[in-house]
DNA sequence: CCGCAAATTTACAACGTTTTAAATTGGCGC
DNA sequence: GCGCCAATTTAAAACGTTGTAAATTTGCGG
């Protein structure tokens, strides 16, 4: 056992003798500052286990190489492994090889705690998810997305469940106030959605699926939905049918709005019969839906065309006519949103409008990425138009 | 300005005066050791900031309140602050108390990568989804469940997709290599599945959503789809259906055993007959399923009795009888298995069996805590029932 | 008032990384 | 050989927390 390092303070049993053997060795020697307030220190000489006894390392990375590991194995200092594995401008173009290749041998992976702890970044990117999203894989498309954009990246996706206790509002606090992600991705967006205003107001990057219409510009993607409701309201017009309707999303929502409009302007521009329901929103259970088709249409003077901005709302129309023997392609068209490959496969008949969801997400990864370093909002905001290559039969 | 501290080695201009005078203000001295391999070491003398001028913090975690800012206020140590938000036994009652008082009232959080660096516990569970989920928000209501159990805990949900590149087994080895997480939970599991013999060699906690067959336990939750087979079948013969048929699931996952037993010793007590598509599983798109029902349903013989596992091949069914002018509940009927409202809300016509996964993430959840906290993995295993609750018409 | 044990509080080091500021090396002109 | 600049490498401190081991305080019997 070998006497390796020594900590004294220069109280009463100050070890001078040890104090020089450890100076000829090159090893430490500590003069401890004593405390401020009261003169507490009394003294103080330590002995550090021998070499041979590995310090009990945290059992769960036994192992795990580091920085340390490097540069022992380099024969570099830390600083210069980190530098070099961060391809920073000073490193030799030769250390900076030779270190790439020991950590891609050895199998070196940046510690995330460490560099979060460092850099106070999260490399993380957290998702609100909304327990109101469309059935059919909402999530797991936007999910689908967001992975795939940050897939060569450093971060990592974390899901911020709304479901529970807590509304959105406090969800979004909890990550601003905690530094919880670096960023974050959220939908359901309303004109004036306080979430936005939060994030806007501690200039916390985010990006949202849907717009608002706060005056200060945000990252946003969204989809055109009053090309949506116009186009998929002008085939039913086209198609012969004598009234329309349409099943808007909740009121409260940005792009109830935008549906409207659209649904109008074709209503409009063909001069054609319209309703809108008023007791049923696109969040409404497919069952209300269904039971609410199926009574109107046993009711005077029923519409025979459905913009349906959702599969499942489609499926409960189509119930619902059935229900009263009418006969889709027949006595009725439904012109539908499809975000999974569900409702034309099952239901062929249904025309159908692409909204790719996991080409949002992608692009939401994307933009938030591009916010986070840095980029002006302005440039980050995506329009998704409507894909119109569906056969119309 | 004031001279703080002073480094120096013992070479050539080792100043000995300085030295002295950093004695005597109790700051410290620090005596560096010098390179193993080269003598490089020249004498050093560095000078602090003065004290007025703060150090630059990170800008992202400005102000936000840490052990010291609590122990600054309390006039406490940081460690016994540390100790009284732990509730460590020997801290008196008084001081816990105190702690706690002022942590609530400046709304302490503790900074998770700094814990994670110390403890090397991540308190992140992570979730591997899997593509090939049933597309009716199998992720989601796991997600929801697991949401649930995870609510009161310090734990997150992290969500690694293995959408992407690579198959299940690397991410399952980069999660343990890594140390990504505390615990991983994940769905779809095979007899001897990879990614469990990986966690188990590696004694990572995990939770499985479905059994299988190595001789070391595990945890899993499961929901008994023997029962669920047998008894759908069963009701389709008690309706008098003569020809009954299964659509299993891939044959290289447990569960596809567990379903063809249930539905084999359903139909051998009965003496029934039956056929099993063998072109065909749970994991082929809707539209295979619905054309390979309409065309066996065109040819002589055809099957009067369906057992669905999954809603989409329940819908896929009806579609294709459909197609061929079959009624359901006259000609034939479904039993499916329904894991949504989606189902028995579009077409209340099919009989429906229910398997609660929401109920199973969090008891998913539930069991990897316990599973972390070292209980023993024989005591968690969950069999789910399925719930016979529904009426049957 | 002393000694001693129990109760409570404390300093220090460490986790693995990045940042700062400084030291070292090499080259070049004299 | 010296001084100087640029290129490269370096030590030390810091991020916020917890574990270890020690110091301090308190209580109590004499």
């Amino acid at each position: 056992m070998q006497i390796r390092a020594l900590v004294a303070s220069h109280g009463k049993r100050f070890k001078f003798c040890a104090v020089q053997d450890c100076l000829q060795r090159g090893a430490p020697v500590w003069f401890r500052r004593s405390t401020p307030a009261i003169q507490r220190n009394a003294p103080v000489s330590r002995i550090e286990k021998p070499a041979d006894s590995e310090p009990a390392r945290n059992p769960s990375r036994a192992g795990k190489p580091t920085l340390k590991t490097i540069a022992e194995m380099t024969g570099l200092a830390i600083t210069t492994v980190s530098r070099a594995l961060g391809n920073a401008p000073q490193i030799s173009e030769n250390t900076r090889r030779r270190v790439h290749e020991v950590a891609a041998e050895i199998g070196y992976l940046p510690d995330r705690a460490a560099q979060r702890l460092k850099t106070g970044r999260t490399n993380v990117i957290s998702v609100l998810l909304d327990p109101h999203e469309e059935i059919l894989g909402f999530g797991t498309s936007i999910m689908h997305g967001l992975a795939r954009a940050l897939q060569a990246t450093p971060y990592h996706l974390i899901v911020t469940p709304n479901f529970l206790d807590g509304s959105n509002v406090d969800a979004v606090n909890y990550i601003i106030r905690n530094g919880m992600a670096d960023g974050l991705i959220f939908s359901r967006t309303e004109p004036f959605d306080p979430r936005v205003r939060l994030l806007l107001e501690n200039g916390f990057p985010f990006v949202t699926h849907g717009r608002t219409e706060f005056s200060t510009p945000h990252a946003f993607v969204d989809y055109d939905n009053y090309a949506f409701a116009y186009e998929a309201t002008r085939r039913l017009i086209v198609k012969g049918r004598r009234k329309v309707t349409i099943i808007l999303p909740p009121k409260r929502l940005t792009f109830h709005q935008h549906m409207l409009h659209g649904f109008m302007t074709a209503v409009r521009e063909a001069g054609i019969a319209y309703e809108i329901p008023d007791t049923l929103d696109l969040d409404s259970p497919a069952d209300m839906i269904r039971d609410y088709v199926r009574r109107r249409s046993g009711e005077p003077d029923p519409p025979d065309g459905f913009a349906c901005p959702g599969e499942v709302s489609a499926l409960a129309t189509i119930t619902g006519m059935s229900d009263q023997g009418f006969t889709l392609g027949a006595e009725y068209d439904i012109v539908a949103k499809q975000t999974s490959l569900l409702l034309s496969q099952i239901q062929p008949k249904v025309e159908t409008i692409y909204e790719d969801l996991k080409a949002a997400g992608e692009a939401m990864g994307q933009l938030l990425l591009q916010r986070i370093a840095g980029e002006p909002v302005e440039d980050l905001t995506i329009l998704q138009s409507p894909q119109f290559g569906f056969p119309t039969p």
